[in-house]
DNA sequence: ACATTTTTTACGAATTTCGAAAAAAACATT
DNA sequence: AATGTTTTTTTCGAAATTCGTAAAAAATGT
């Protein structure tokens, strides 16, 4: 699902201008070039071709960010896995496969993998686990939290310059 | 951080068509409205109809989605925190507030609240954990694991009929 | 069946994006 | 410092997209 960081023929570090383009595209995904060209005072051409080269070069892509409970999901759960030795690299896969599920990750500490999912129902969470997390060959224990209530989500996380605690 | 789900005047529930255009849309935030309009069969006057209905709704927002990795944050973490009684809404708007965090979720389970954050390096996870969450009142305990691998990480959960579970 | 409301289509005008050449800036070499 | 080379930015006309809005069509209610 996710591809190995393969290192494109060369990445320049990204300078200011393309982090002040990343942070008005995380406010707006759909904002024209000419308007970011205006705000910082630069041609639309410029613009047009940073973001070209941060896409090539997989800085970032355009996506949509959905209201889970908008869309009928009601219910968010985060599972903490306890995997077999050697079977963490296909359990991973195999969750990834599924479109409930929206992160995926190794970890060091308690669980060996974390995954984040949503669902209708608590019913439908309940299926999850049961009939399909129980399908999966290596998986030793899942430990679930439901969500209660949610404060933040969010890709934002580019900053102007490395002040990222605070 | 996160507006609570203030009721719009009576939203109708989403339908074939709004689904259809949210999942081209997660596949590429910037596709244009014609496009769309071509791959649907409607007119592009439909396509922008629905999208600012949905945009108004608070269905979904454009945003991008940014590499960690290529942004320097090569450290990311889940921390699970245990908060004294009463303070846990407190505590969660606190965290809400740095950068470097991108999810923040009040659970029930082993977890009272669960963070997930990018730093750029060890380091900087140190400093967050021990000069910025012990300087928030009323976090009791914290559990930190550290990030291997990601396998999955998006906000593609939009599926045409409820087919969540595969 | 008819009136009312909602949604879709149509279409010209305004704006944005695109391609590509020229200009400018940055870099390297001597 | 001057010169050649490469990279980046600007420019500008053409193509494509978006926008406003009126008319048509479809859906809804009585």
């Amino acid at each position: 699902m996710y591809g190995g960081s393969q290192k494109i023929v060369s990445m320049k570090k990204l300078d200011h201008v393309d982090k002040q383009i990343l942070q008005i595209l995380q406010e707006d995904g759909r904002i024209p070039y000419t308007e970011i060209a205006q705000q910082l005072r630069v041609s639309e051409g410029t613009i047009r071709a940073r973001i070209t080269q941060l896409l090539q070069d997989g800085v970032f892509q355009f996506v949509i960010h959905p209201d889970p409970e908008k869309l009928g999901l009601h219910v968010q759960a985060i599972i903490g896995l306890t995997t077999k030795l050697g079977s963490q690299k296909y359990v991973a896969e195999e969750l990834s496969k599924f479109s409930a599920v929206r992160f995926v990750g190794s970890f060091s500490g308690k669980h060996d993998l974390i995954l984040q999912a949503c669902f209708h129902s608590n019913d439908e969470l309940i299926t999850f686990v049961n009939e399909r997390l129980s399908q999966i060959e290596g998986i030793v224990a899942a430990d679930v939290s439901l969500e209660l209530k949610q404060y933040k989500d969010s890709f934002s996380f580019v900053q102007d310059d490395d002040v990222t605690l605070q």
